[in-house]
DNA sequence: CTGTTAGCGCATTCAA
DNA sequence: TTGAATGCGCTAACAG
C-alpha cells in the first residue's frame, strides 16, 4: 500500500517549495508561468490530489457535510440523500450519513461520529426538533445546522447555545399541516365519513403529527368526530400491519397513512382482511415516493419535491456556512411546494355509508 | 460559533499535558488514579469530542470509510448502505457516500471527494469492474477496497497498482449468473416459452449482464431460442418503460426484469397495454426488495440478503484494513445466497403457448 | 507515571 | 515572484 502522495512529493518533483505548489493548486497567489507549469506537469504525473484532512486541520474549516435522517430506506429520505449528495458533489464537498432509526434516544450517538469529523455544517431530520439532543449537541459544538423536513422549532439548549445558533434556525421543509388538511378534504369530497388515521410513533415523528393534526383539522371543519390515530411501530419495514381493532371499532371507509410506505403496508393489511383497495377502503399516503405511482391501483398521495429539498438543504446550508463564514443570504426557513397527487386508491365512498354511523358503545 | 474545544482546552482545565489527555481519551498509556479523574471530569465538563481530522492526520488513517453506489435511491443499494453504515458507525467509522448514477464515466469524478478525504477504504459498487477506472484510481492510491454486489474481476491497472492491489479482489456478492438461471427454470417450470428479458444497459451493470447470462443458459438448456435482451435506460425513476415493440415481436407469456424496480415498471407498462399480470404476462425480478412483498400481486424475485451483504462489506473492509495493517483474516470473495421468492406476479402460462410459437421471419 | 517534542499534510503569514 | 517558517489538533516516541 503506497502512501498517498502528499504536497511535498511534488514540491521535489517540481523543484520549488511547497508553498508554491499550494498556490497552483488552490489558484491563491502569484506564481510565474514556467513553474507554473512544472507543477502542473508534476501533479498530473503523480496523480496529486491535496488532501482534505491536511486543507481540513490548516484552515479550520472542511468541506465535509454531515447528514441524519431517520433510514436511508424509506425512498423519501433516500430521495432527499440523493439531491443532498449531488449538490454538496457539485459544491466540492463530501457527505457523511448518520441513522437514527427513527429514534430520538439514538440521535446524539449517531451523529457522535459526524461531529468528530468537524463538518462545515450538519442536515438532520430528528424525531423532535424541540427537544433533540443531536441538534443541541451540533449547536453547542458550533456547527452550523439545517432541519430538513422538521417544523421549524426554537432554537434549543443552554446559554452557549443561543449564541452559536445566534443565526439558527434555518429549515427546508414542506407544510405537514396544510397538507394534512388537504388530503383529509379530498378525502371527504369523496363522500366518506368515517376515516382513520394511521401513523408512526407522535414521538418518533413531528411530520407524522402535524399530518395528522390537518387531517383532524379538516375533519373537525366538517363537523366530523375525529378518531384517535393508530400509532404503529413503524421500521421502513413494517410489513406486518395490524389493523383488526380499527377495522372493527371504526368501519373506516378510509384510511389515511402518515406516509407513503405505511400506506402501502396498510393496503397489504386490508387485503388481508379480504377488503378490497378502493371498492371497501380507500387509502391515501404522503410523500409522493415514486413507486406509488407504478403499483396498481397508484397511491393517491400528497407529493413533495424530496430530492429538491434535499438539493436545497445542501444550498441553504453552504450559503450559511458561506465561502467565508460572511453574511448568509438564503432565506431561514424554506417551505417547498405540495401537491395532492389523485390515486386509484382514493375512490368514492361505498353509497351505503355517506352517512356517519354511531359506533355502539 | 464558538471554536471547537481541543485537546488543549482539556489539558488547561485539567492542569496536566495533553498527553495525558490523549492517554485518557484513546486508553493509551499508564495515567494515575487522580489525573484520571481530573481529566474524565474536564472532558465532561467541556463536551470535549477528539478531533478525528486531526487524529487522522497524526495517525495517517482514518475512521472513516466511502462509498460508491449507482444510486440510493434504488431500494436495494439503501438497504446495502443502511446496513455498510450500521456496521460501521459499531466499529467507530464514519460513511462517506458517493452516487455514479449508473454511469461508467461518472465513477471516478464521484470518488474523487472520497479519495481526498483519505478514508481507511472504499465499497465500491461499479458498472464495470475490469474496467472502472475508479477502481483504478482507488488502487493507485493505495486505498483498500471491496467490491459489493459486482462479480469479481482481476485486478485492474499499472504497475503500481499490482502492488497496491496485492491483497486486492475482495469482494461481496452473489450469485448472479446462477440466480438467473434458477429464476429462469422457475418461469420455465410454469409452462412458459415465450421469456422476454428486459434489463438495464449492461455497460452500466454487470449484475445485469451475468443475470441475463444465467438466464440465456436456462432456455439454451432447455432448447429453447433465446430473445436478445431488451436493454433500458435505467435511472430508478425509468417509469415509462416502452414495452410495444418487445410485445409485437415476441409476444412473451413472461417477463424477467434484471431488477425489482425494473419489474415494477414493466407491470405497469403492461398495464398500460391493457394485459393482466400475471393473467397474460408473469413477471419476475431480482434483489427482493421489501416492496415486492407488499404490491398486489405481489413480485416474484430473487432475494438477497442486501443489509447483510452491506453488514459484510464493512465488516471486510475493516478487517482488510486491520486494526493495525496486518494480516487480514477474511474471505476474499463472499457469495452470499439467494433464494427464489415466489409471488402472485408469476402464474401458469396461458395454455394456448405451452408449446413454442414460431416467430415469423 | 507525566511532560516535552516532533511531525502528520496543508495554507498562510512573513521575508527575501 | 518565491521560499522558509509557523501552526492547525492530535498521537507517539522519548525523557524525566
Amino acid at each position: 500500500m503506497p502512501a498517498a502522495t502528499t504536497i511535498k512529493d511534488v514540491a521535489r518533483r517540481a523543484r520549488c517549495s511547497i508553498a508554491s505548489v499550494s498556490r497552483v493548486v488552490n489558484d491563491s497567489g502569484p506564481v510565474s508561468g514556467p513553474l507554473r507549469q512544472r507543477i502542473a506537469a508534476a501533479v498530473a504525473e503523480l496523480d496529486f490530489s491535496p488532501s482534505e484532512v491536511g486543507r481540513s486541520l490548516a484552515l479550520k474549516r472542511s468541506r465535509t457535510i454531515g447528514v441524519l435522517v431517520p433510514s436511508v430506506t424509506n425512498p423519501v429520505f433516500a430521495d432527499c440523500l440523493a439531491g443532498l449528495q449531488d449538490a454538496a458533489r457539485r459544491a466540492g464537498h463530501a457527505v457523511l450519513i448518520a441513522q437514527s432509526n427513527y429514534e430520538a434516544g439514538r440521535e446524539a450517538e449517531a451523529i457522535a461520529p459526524l461531529i468528530a469529523e468537524r463538518p462545515a455544517g450538519l442536515v438532520l431530520t430528528v424525531c423532535d426538533p424541540a427537544s433533540s439532543e443531536a441538534r443541541r449537541r451540533a449547536a453547542a459544538a458550533g456547527i452550523p445546522t439545517v432541519l430538513l423536513f422538521n417544523e421549524p422549532a426554537p432554537a434549543v439548549g443552554t446559554e452557549i447555545d443561543v449564541e452559536a445558533n445566534a443565526g439558527g434556525g434555518a429549515v427546508v421543509t414542506v407544510d405537514n399541516r396544510g397538507a394534512g388538511r388537504e388530503l383529509a378534504a379530498a378525502v371527504l369530497a369523496r363522500g366518506h365519513r368515517r376515516l382513520a388515521f394511521v401513523a408512526g410513533r407522535f414521538e418518533s415523528s413531528d411530520r407524522a403529527r402535524a399530518r395528522f393534526e390537518g387531517f383532524r383539522d379538516a375533519l373537525t371543519a366538517a363537523g366530523l368526530p375525529v378518531a384517535p390515530p393508530i400509532e404503529i411501530d413503524f421500521l421502513d419495514g413494517a410489513d406486518h400491519i395490524d389493523l383488526t381493532e380499527v377495522l372493527a371499532r371504526l368501519q373506516p371507509t378510509a384510511i389515511v397513512a402518515s406516509n407513503d410506505l405505511l400506506a402501502i403496508g396498510v393496503m397489504a393489511a386490508l387485503r388481508r382482511h379480504g377488503l378490497a383497495v378502493p371498492q371497501d377502503v380507500s387509502v391515501a399516503g404522503f410523500d409522493g415516493i415514486a413507486i406509488g405511482r407504478l403499483i396498481a391501483p397508484s397511491l393517491a398521495t400528497v407529493e413533495w419535491p424530496a430530492r429538491a429539498m434535499g438539493t436545497a438543504a445542501a444550498a441553504m446550508l453552504l450559503d450559511l456556512v458561506g465561502p467565508r463564514g460572511g453574511k448568509p443570504t438564503a432565506a431561514r426557513t424554506l417551505r417547498l411546494p405540495h401537491l395532492i397527487r389523485p390515486g386509484g386508491t382514493l375512490a368514492d365512498a361505498p353509497v351505503t355509508s355517506c352517512l356517519p354511523l354511531e359506533t355502539s358503545p
